[in-house]
RNA sequence: GCCUGCGUGGUGGAAUUGGUAGACACGUUGGACUCAAAAUCCAAUGGUACUUGUACCGUGCCGGUUCAAGUCCGGCCGCAGGCACCA
């Protein structure tokens, strides 16, 4: 085994002496590569096996860059402000800096250990006063222009944790970090308003580089709706509110609206009689935690309230109620409610026994001129006692629902029933329900017929019949049994319509509308906004989902807003002059009763300045303020002018390639998308998205398959220990091998084993005597292919596939007598990026005196790839029956002929007549006979 | 429930844009070297059958398009991640 530690020791080193990655960010003349990792919070647990997956790919890239002529950054730094260090200084009474440190020298060994690229001198902390200075300078720019605000709303507040939580920090009404209860709560507090910025945001996602899931769920998490704004008024007063839909079409459907139990409006306008039921049901619902209330939403709650509402439309008096389900937050914390096509509406309705008006109806078939039109119904019936479903066997062996045209004046019930009666005899029945009516085109002795259909279901109460020689035609099926024998649109779509406890939400043509009828849903939502644009009582809106970004935790270690409480009440934000306002040192870093640690900073909070006295602002930032602006200051890491140079930021943005977790991907990725954004719109940033290209890399599971953690502590990989039993180089390039980049893949001790030996067979083979300066023609096109597909695959992030490319080329040198002195070198080019340390050394063997980090990367021939013989399969009926070479030049009918002589191919055809031979020219032959 | 992605040997995974499924690696088996072991090198390795060359089967399941489907289309099943009363 090759002397890896030797080895990387003295790269180590020499790369650390010769300064070999410092990046001049200053030097124009070549192209530039941007390329970052997501920055690891300094956890005193040091890295773990997933830190080098991520940073080993964008190292491969960055170093093939820079041997590709490009003027590379790379640099690393540390998220350094968050929990684990408060919580040392809780418990210790010490200044968590020291702790941070210590933690930052674990990582920074580590990391150097593993051999990346960086240039150290570019790195940043988020918790360093220099850092944090431009993160404050940031803050006090939004605040500036409007952008962060100091408002009254309802917060997440963990009790435990004693500070105010982001959506994003909240799972399942539990803290993320801890699991702790989040309850809601009415707090004043600093927000930065995203909405603002959710139309930008949108637009940007078109244009970056990124996984189509992340676009996805930004796009779920910003939530546009586009919809209208309608008005009602409240009867007996001159009050009116406002009710945010995206169905606009369903207005002559609302038999109710709902407010939320905090919307403004409840109180005044609740009569007396229901005073004291709302008060109660306002104060269930204030208790609830969010925890409870998700919990809960499997079971509708509200009361009416005693108010009616008047629909803009038709001046129906509609009820008006309140239930946890409105939200607040969301729209304009009131709606109304269309039961026959919103399932929420809709078991509210049943609940509350609300009427269901039906405006829209589902199509069957397609309407054609001059149809006939009638009534009729689909009846089902339902035995309970043996779970079965009454059909009837047609002539044609099919199984049918009882169908039947209404008489006129004839109600559905009437027509179900003494459909069923003639047909099966059936008469103790019960009515269950009639469901929505399906719009149903269909022909009958040449003539088109347009038929409204109620789907009504019965119940079996008793097996008396009036008649018993319909015996023969009847058959009771399981619901497994119908399903599968229905073959009639119309009795499918009516027996899905029976058992799914839901409203019409799909698409269908309007019906009870007056001016909408016959109009499809879209059409129908155009037409009717018109509409009330025109009567003054409603507008096109548009809603997102995306709220304020609670910018403001009860917490110490973090950046301290620059924010002061005057004595007259205003609020007043830091001179430039005054930052960085740094945190100082306390006694006592424990908040007490929900205030903020800085609570205990007396001396601190007091302000005064210029004879201005006021309080400080005490809670601190969240801990994505400063990574989300991070990636700037790498460019320009020790300015103290300005965050970064406008020049250099804009000759090296964008960041042509991130890599990171996905578990960022709407937190850090929007937070960031967002700072960059309003830097762009103020001329700060030189680029609309900072990202151009995103990766996330999958997890390294343990080798139970199962995330590694605190459960199985026996399966954790630390990669020190790799890095000491077998080298980085190996750790790197079995991580590379491992799989896709994005994929989760579990760990295997002996693929380390594999990845090692690989290496050493390389070392084995430069150190054999074989490498000669003379050429080796059986080596000229797998040396080139090789060079074409780990450059590919390089640029592509399809790293497993590139290594596979180089062990097929070792395995192919090692049958050779002569290793070409140009393929040697070749090749250990190729192997560089992923194998820093063992292609330095290598490349020394061959007689070279300087780093290899800056030799041009290998090229290669196209000619050289393609042979002029190759083997191609031949197919008899896609079979593929023999294997034939050919010249590439070949024409059709050579190929052909040589194909039909194959003694295997005879076989095949004989006694057979060939109806098409086809042939695709350097591919495949396939021979069609019967 | 909705959105996104994924289902391929004993294992991790390859497979261009529809064109010889299983590259490469691990594991296993056999051989060489060795007093022996380790290491290394060589060979075999999807399943079944026999005559060792060939046949049949085979990319979650069912169906379709095509000369040809892991790949495209329709419908299921399973797994992972995300969202979850957003009107």
């Amino acid at each position: 085994m090759y002397d890896f530690k030797k080895i990387e020791e003295k790269w180590r080193n020499y790369w650390q002496e010769n300064n070999t990655f410092y990046t001049d960010v200053w030097d124009f003349s070549k192209p530039k590569f941007y390329a970052l990792d997501m920055f690891p919070y300094p956890s005193g647990v040091g890295l773990h096996a997933g830190h080098p997956e991520g940073y080993t790919a964008t190292d491969i890239v960055s170093r093939m860059k820079r041997m590709q002529g490009y003027n590379v950054l790379h640099p690393m730094g540390y998220d350094s402000f968050g929990l684990p260090a408060e919580q040392y200084a809780v418990t210790t009474g010490n200044h968590p800096n020291g702790f941070t440190e210590d933690n930052i020298k674990i990582f920074t060994n580590q990391l150097k250990l593993l051999g990346f690229d960086y240039d150290w001198s570019k790195e940043v902390r988020t918790s360093d006063p220099k850092f944090y200075k431009w993160t404050q300078w940031i803050f006090k720019k939004l605040y500036e222009d409007g952008y962060a605000k100091y408002i009254d709303m309802p917060v997440n507040w963990c009790e435990e944790l004693g500070t105010v939580l982001s959506n994003d920090e909240v799972i399942d009404g539990k803290s993320e970090r801890g699991g702790y209860p989040v309850i809601r709560k009415n707090m004043k507090q600093w927000v930065i308003d995203q909405a603002a910025f959710a139309e930008k945001l949108l637009e940007g996602l078109e244009e970056i580089d990124w996984p189509e899931s992340t676009k996805e769920m930004q796009k779920n998490w910003i939530g546009k709706s586009i919809g209208a704004g309608v008005t009602f008024k409240i009867k007996d007063t001159n009050k009116e509110f406002k009710v945010f839909t995206t169905r606009a079409d369903t207005l002559f459907g609302a038999t109710y609206c709902v407010m939320s139990p905090e919307h403004e409006l409840v109180d005044s306008i609740t009569s007396k009689d229901k005073k004291e039921e709302v008060a109660a049901y306002k104060k269930e619902c204030a208790k609830k935690s969010d925890l409870e209330r998700t919990e809960l939403n499997k079971d509708k709650t509200g009361v009416f309230i005693g108010a009616y509402a008047i629909n803009p439309v038709n001046n129906d008096e509609i009820p008006i109620y309140i239930s946890d389900y409105v939200l607040a937050t969301y729209g304009t914390g009131a709606i109304m409610a269309v039961p026959a096509h919103d399932d929420r509406d809709y078991e509210f309705a049943v609940k509350f026994n609300i009427p269901i008006i039906q405006v829209l109806e589902e199509e069957i078939g397609t309407a054609k001129e001059s149809e006939e039109k009638n009534k009729a119904i689909v009846a089902i019936v339902y035995d309970p006692k043996e779970k079965k479903y009454l059909t009837i066997k047609t002539k044609n062996n099919e199984n049918v629902l009882i169908d039947e045209i209404r008489e006129e004046n004839e109600s559905a019930l009437n027509c179900a029933l003494r459909s069923i009666i003639e047909k099966t005899g059936y008469t103790d029945l019960k009515l269950i329900e009639e469901k929505f009516k399906i719009s149903y085109h269909y022909q009958y002795n040449k003539k088109n017929y347009h038929s409204e259909v109620t789907p009504v279901l019965f119940e079996l109460q008793s097996e008396k019949r009036k008649d018993s020689n319909k015996e023969n035609n009847i058959e009771w099926l399981s619901l497994e049994e119908t399903q599968k024998q229905l073959k009639d649109e119309l009795h499918i779509k009516s027996l899905e319509y029976i058992l799914n406890p839901n409203a019409m939400s799909g698409d269908g043509t309007h019906i009870n509308s007056e001016f909408l009828n016959d109009m499809k849903k879209q059409e129908a939502i155009d037409t009717m906004i018109s509409w009330l644009e025109e009567k003054g009582v409603g507008s096109r809106q548009i809603n997102y989902r995306i709220r304020e970004w609670i910018f403001a935790r009860q917490r110490y270690w973090g950046e301290p807003m620059p924010i002061v409480y005057l004595e007259n009440g205003d609020i007043h934000v830091l001179d430039d002059d005054e930052l960085p306002l740094t945190l100082p040192e306390l006694e006592d870093y424990k908040g007490h009763g929900g205030k903020a640690p800085l609570e205990n900073a007396n001396d601190w909070k007091q302000y005064n300045h210029n004879g201005i006295k006021g309080v400080r602002e005490t809670s601190t930032m969240p801990g994505s303020a400063g990574s989300s602006w991070y990636f700037l200051r790498y460019i320009d890491p020790h300015n103290d002018k300005e965050f970064a140079d406008q020049k250099l930021l804009k000759h090296w943005l964008p960041v042509d390639l991130y890599i990171g977790g996905p578990e960022h991907a709407v937190g850090h990725l929007l937070y960031s998308r967002i700072w960059n954004r309003y830097l762009y719109d103020k001329g700060l940033s030189p680029v609309k998205e900072p990202f151009k290209k995103l990766v996330h890399q999958g997890m390294i599971l343990g080798s139970n398959g199962i995330k590694m953690g605190k459960r199985y502590p026996e399966f954790v990989i630390n990669p020190t220990d790799i890095v000491n039993e077998y080298g980085a180089d190996t750790l790197r390039l079995y991580e590379m091998f491992m799989g896709p980049l994005e994929a989760s893949k579990p760990w295997s001790d002996q693929g380390v084993e594999g990845a090692s030996k690989f290496l050493d067979r390389i070392y084995r083979l430069y150190t054999s005597g074989k490498i000669k300066t003379e050429e080796n023609k059986n080596l000229s096109k797998i040396y080139n292919q090789t060079v074409k597909k780990v450059t590919e695959d390089f640029e592509t992030l399809n790293f497993n596939t590139a290594i596979s490319q180089m062990m097929i080329f070792i395995n192919a040198v090692y049958k050779e007598e002569v290793f070409p002195q140009e393929y040697a070198e070749g090749f250990v080019k190729l192997l560089n990026p992923v194998a820093p340390h063992i292609t330095e050394e290598l490349w020394e063997k061959l007689g070279h005196h300087k780093t290899i980090a800056f030799e041009p990367w290998p090229t290669y021939d196209e000619s050289l790839l393609v042979e002029a013989e190759k083997e191609i399969a031949v197919q008899v009926n896609g079979k593929v029956r023999a294997t034939i070479m050919i010249n590439v030049n070949d024409e059709e009918d050579v190929i052909k002929e040589k194909a039909l002589q194959e003694e295997n191919i005879l076989r095949h055809t004989a006694g057979k007549e060939i109806i098409k031979v086809i042939v695709i020219k350097g591919k495949i032959v396939n021979i069609v006979a019967k």
